[in-house]
DNA sequence: GGCGGACGTTTAATCGTTTAAACAAATTTA
DNA sequence: TAAATTTGTTTAAACGATTAAACGTCCGCC
């Protein structure tokens, strides 16, 4: 790799001070420096194609203009389309962005965490697995910039950017109850996390206040890391009850999409009488022969408000701030 | 952000140089240093909760043991999913992935290019845009590393990590006429990049090789951002001949998304008459009601060997391989 | 008893910037 | 005309690490 040109190459071939050189290109002194000398220096700058080592400047002022995002898994769409959108509003604000994945992993985010702070990244945008609390819980008393999205710990008071999961599953199933469907199952993650507690906590409470009293059944729990054999499992068991479900809800797309591979495969002999409801979006639902309802994340206002926030947390001001985003209800029926 | 323990603070506690301590936290100088101060270096240490800090490190020794990304859209799963396994096969490598989109345009991905060089990244991964020639043209002259993936440039020879898209091609259509089809169109996209070319060469030649002699009006082309509208007005021109086509291949997974959507809305009338073949994978192939067969990319080899080919450049390997993975296709008949 | 080597550690330069402070020369002010 | 200010530029330290070279000490050996 040819040696790139330095503010010292500049100095030496103006005849100047790096000192100069640097006021010079990065506008500061504006009124003290004489305009030619100035535009030596930049053609000089230009002619010699020079640009800033970053490394440099960021040990000096220990700013590195880059955010850390922590993820679930990037290779899935939720996470990946979040971390578009942060990319873009990040790249707005002159920032740029290193991302890794945690696979649920609490030793994984930790890691993670470790090497995007030993890259003095000036902030950190975290999609915390379970267990990452005490994670959380030591950046904020080391005081790091960060914000927590999608999850939040309910015992840490921090900045974080999530969806009102309770109020949202709770409307999706009232809808369900609305639309007369009686017998509701839920299959959705056997995790700690609370955000997806609250998805139950909804679902329960809008069946109370219907006065529909669920047998344990109906809550069929999956592990985190999406196996097929066990969300099919769930689906059997809410099929092959004396009384069936009429409904279910799925605790996000990806449990909804083996769902569907499961009415798909085994044919389920009358899948209009089946009502599903998914959390988060997918291209499959668009494509399956019965119709599937869905929660959307604002995914755009989450993605920017937790680039700012963050931004603004760097920046200095001071404060945490807990926002619940509303969802919106998609409803496709036939 | 509260200061962070430097060498410096460790070697005062200690009472030793810096240098010593650098040695020794870094096992070099084995056989030299005492036991003893070694392990009061390596207490300390861990008590103050050290990490070194990468700018300096790197801004010494000139490796930043990061890598640059240049995806086209990291909110496609395609590029996502090669994300995903190229950031695995750094971190076992030790190292970072920064990455960027480029939205399939030449000035992003100049504007990406230069901000990640800035940053000092190692090397780079890039999946060019059309008209990024220029740019990697660049790259080499100045001897920076650099992989190109799932694209490149016949006159510019570079490393590059590719499926064989004519071979890939020419196979999938082969099939279909091996299969009955007769009258195969295409949509694909209206673009300069090789290996999409390529995919219209391969189809081409099959037709050739069989005595089929295409109308014009068989081969569409859409513009690269995926506008619905364009690729539903494509679908409705091959459906609408006055030989309609039997079989369709698709440029992308994207086009073949909106193209099912097209089908789906307008009911055709018997879509068990149309076979369907795109390039990629995707999920919503499994839920639609005609079994549509693929290209499958082996994602996995491409983003490993890539990793891995830029790391020997980096690590001073000298030559240049163009790499051309083989295909496979990926059957879906009912 | 002087010399050479091993041992354990320190010195000091360096990477490419930034930036407060110092400086000399020109200009204004009193 | 001397003092004060402005103007344009330089000096030099600092950021936090790495690393070749230098430095004493102690030891054994002839």
């Amino acid at each position: 790799m040819q040696k790139k040109t330095s503010l010292k190459d500049i100095a030496s071939k103006v005849g100047v001070s790096t000192a100069l050189v640097s006021y010079v290109l990065n506008g500061r002194m504006e009124g003290r420096i004489s305009k030619e000398v100035a535009k030596k220096i930049r053609d000089a700058a230009e002619k010699l194609n020079y640009h800033p080592n970053h490394l440099a400047r960021s040990l000096k002022t220990s700013r590195t203009n880059t955010i850390g995002l922590v993820v679930a898994d990037i290779s899935n769409p939720f996470s990946s389309m979040l971390a578009r959108i942060i990319e873009d509003e990040a790249d707005r604000l002159g920032y740029t962005v290193i991302f890794g994945s945690s696979d649920e992993s609490e030793v994984k985010s930790a890691k993670l965490i470790t090497a995007l702070r030993n890259r003095q990244v000036d902030g950190l945008i975290i999609c915390p697995p379970a267990g990452a609390d005490d994670q959380v819980r030591q950046l904020k008393k080391q005081g790091i910039p960060f914000v927590l999205v999608d999850r939040y710990f309910p015992d840490i008071s921090c900045d974080s950017i999530c969806i009102d999961n309770e109020q949202a599953s709770f409307r999706a199933v009232e809808h369900l109850i609305r639309c007369g469907r009686q017998r509701i199952g839920m299959i959705t993650y056997d995790s700690a996390l609370q955000h997806l507690q609250d998805r139950i906590t909804g679902y329960g409470q809008a069946l109370a206040g219907n006065n529909i009293k669920p047998p344990d059944q109906w809550k069929q729990l999956v592990g985190i890391h999406n196996d097929q054999a066990e969300i099919h499992h769930a689906m059997s068991v809410l099929l092959n009850l004396k009384k069936p479900v009429d409904a279910i809800v799925f605790g996000s797309n990806r449990i909804a999409s083996s769902a569907l591979k499961y009415l798909d495969t085994n044919r389920v002999k009358n899948p209009s009488d089946l009502w599903l409801l998914s959390f988060d979006q997918s291209e499959v639902f668009d494509f399956f022969h019965a119709p599937v309802s869905y929660v959307s994340q604002p995914l755009m206002e989450m993605g920017q408000q937790a680039t700012r926030l963050l931004l603004s947390r760097i920046n200095g001001t001071v404060g945490s701030e807990r926002v619940l985003l509303t969802a919106d209800l998609i409803i496709r029926q036939s």
